[in-house]
DNA sequence: GTAATTAATTAAGCTGCTTATTTAAGTAGC
DNA sequence: GCTACTTAAATAAGCAGCTTAATTAATTAC
């Protein structure tokens, strides 16, 4: 009776506090370019969660547009779409995949690669900062809960 | 040394996990109306996750535009959108404010008010099972983390 | 009673996604 | 070696949800 009501009450605070977390999640943020040359990013360089995915998925080497589709869990064109806007930006390029013809394989422009890590790291540090108000053993549980989150979410859509 | 990797780990897990979590919570998803009154909800009816906090947020009473802005951490035009939606679908109605000739109050429709509980239960669900899954210390935790989370992102924001 | 403020709406525009269609390349059957 | 099927990506059209800027209407201040 006492559980129940105790972890309702974190259900109804944790329902109420997704949406603003899912607008902060996906919203683009202008990416600060401390220490970055100059001009390898028009100015006004908006970078999204998708955006992210790709450059963390291009870390383990060339990828193809069904494969980060798959890995980000969207749609082929929206890959397309994500990747023309990086490659706008002078970050990704597109090349031909020598073994098949009709694979597009998306890797870091030359030089990218350490700027792409940068842009990764400065998205990341919010995150970082909020994980390292807990506990080691506390961010696991968190970790844990996001991951369970993930999975009924997942397993909703799914259900039809 | 230890420390600082593991919870480097967790962050970068944590990282890969929430554009996935943001994109699963803010999506419309098509409302479930078993049990309910047919025809009351147009039949494709998507609910998005402004669309629950609106519906939460008048559980306490009429409200205005501009306070169910503040509430959602949206501009207000967002809100006459979502609004606009929620009316048509007949959940909610617009009342002039009798104190203030300015202001709009937003109220559920006649009867709605069970309806939208009943949606926000649908909606519930998949984070109660989530949370259901940890114990009630742990959810605690997890609230915790997702707070902090808001927090940091909050303050990424503003920083500018 | 004119001027400034405030609340909401309208308008225009952008991002990120979707599905359906098209184009191009690879694979099989005969 | 040609036709037919499959597969990968791009293109096209369209929608939701947000933004900022401009407009309309009501209130408040002097």
């Amino acid at each position: 009776m006492d559980e129940r009501d105790g972890l309702d009450r974190v259900i109804d605070e944790v329902l109420l506090l997704l949406p603003v977390l899912g607008r902060g999640i996906v919203r683009p943020t202008e990416v600060e370019l401390e220490g970055l040359p100059e001009g390898k990013l028009p100015e006004p360089s908006q970078v999204s969660t998708g955006h992210i995915q790709i450059m963390i998925s291009l870390a383990s080497g060339p990828q193809s547009i069904g494969a980060l589709a798959d890995a980000l869990g969207v749609s082929r064109p929206a890959v397309t779409q994500l990747v023309d806007r990086l490659a706008s930006y002078g970050m990704v390029e597109r090349r031909p995949d020598p073994e098949d013809g009709r694979v597009v394989l998306v890797d870091y422009a030359p030089g990218e690669r350490e700027i792409a890590q940068r842009i990764i790291s400065a998205r990341r540090r919010p995150l970082e900062r909020a994980v390292r108000r807990l506990e080691e053993d506390e961010a696991r549980v968190f970790l844990r809960g996001l991951t369970f989150l993930a999975e009924e979410l997942r397993a909703e859509r799914y259900v039809d």
